[in-house]
DNA sequence: TCGCATATGAGACACTGTATCATAGTTAAC
DNA sequence: GTTAACTATGATACAGTGTCTCATATGCGA
């Protein structure tokens, strides 16, 4: 679910680096190639995919990226998505459409749905609660059409 | 935020068995221990907290459970909540109101806020594409009022 | 009751995410 | 430009989770 906005990067560059520039965090080299990866992968991926690409391009070390993976969660430029799997994953906002997942319980492949703004009504909640929500995804789970058909089959 | 009526128990007893009979899984004493145990826990909890619980009372091994709260999963007794932490949770659907959950990204700590019924209308896309729906769940994520006050003391 | 299919237990295992700590890099003051 | 203080990084080691294997036990239908 792409869009193709130009200005949108660039965007999301200033957004994390305003984010650490306010928890107090450099700028640094590794965090900006982590950076540049994770808004170059299309998709979901995984830190574990993402520590792979940095290392092997950029010698960045596994720690590393999976601490700069927070501060882009924290900042807002990626979002955690699914559940049920073992493993977290991510993807980033820029040159994206609002969506949502559904999930499979057995092999865990996801359905993207398009966002359909009825989920507002929930925030006057959490704001009195003094969570400051940074994002939201609506979770589906169940079992997809291939699942079913297995079964059948057994 | 727990209802409480008694028949609802017996009712997810048979949904359990249900399940088990339609996948060819037999009513084994071990499964019966783990759904009993599952139901007794009130609140979230993890596979690894069950499994201790099943394991200090019946002998019943860590893997064995693992194994029925799959079942479990797929019976839609219990269902997966949370992301973000490296732990599954998960609550029973009996004796409990529909909710959805605000995780902190920093703490894993939840806020729990009540179904507001509109998310029905994103099914029929998924039920379009083959999904089998067996629970939806709302995840907000963001940080929690406690945390915010921690950036600011730092 | 027997024989076959399924379930279980014990342990090993792979993998993920975290912690530690020594080294390197960054920043700002002098 | 040097120095000192602070922050980031890398290279491990580590703990915990969820999975797998396989030998044994159990349940079930004939
Ligand atoms: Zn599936
Ligand atoms: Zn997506
Ligand atoms: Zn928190
Ligand atoms: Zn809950």
């Amino acid at each position: 679910m792409r869009l193709n906005t130009k200005s949108a990067f660039l965007q999301e560059r200033i957004k994390f680096e305003k984010h650490l520039s306010l928890s107090g965090l450099q700028i640094s080299r590794a965090r900006k190639i982590v950076f540049n990866e994770a808004i170059r992968n299309h998709g979901h991926f995984t830190s574990e995919e993402l520590a792979k690409i940095c290392f092997n391009k950029n010698k960045i070390s596994r720690a590393t990226v999976y601490r700069v993976v927070k501060d882009l969660l924290e900042s807002g430029v990626i979002r955690e998505t699914a559940f049920g799997d073992k493993h977290h994953h991510y993807e980033h906002i820029y040159d994206e459409k609002p969506h949502h997942h559904a999930q499979c319980l057995r092999c865990h492949e996801f359905i993207e749905f398009p966002d359909m703004k009825e989920d507002e009504r929930y925030r006057p909640y959490l704001e009195k609660r003094g969570f400051k929500i940074l994002g939201h995804e609506m979770h589906f789970y169940g079992i997809c059409e291939k699942c079913q058909n297995q079964q059948k089959m057994k």
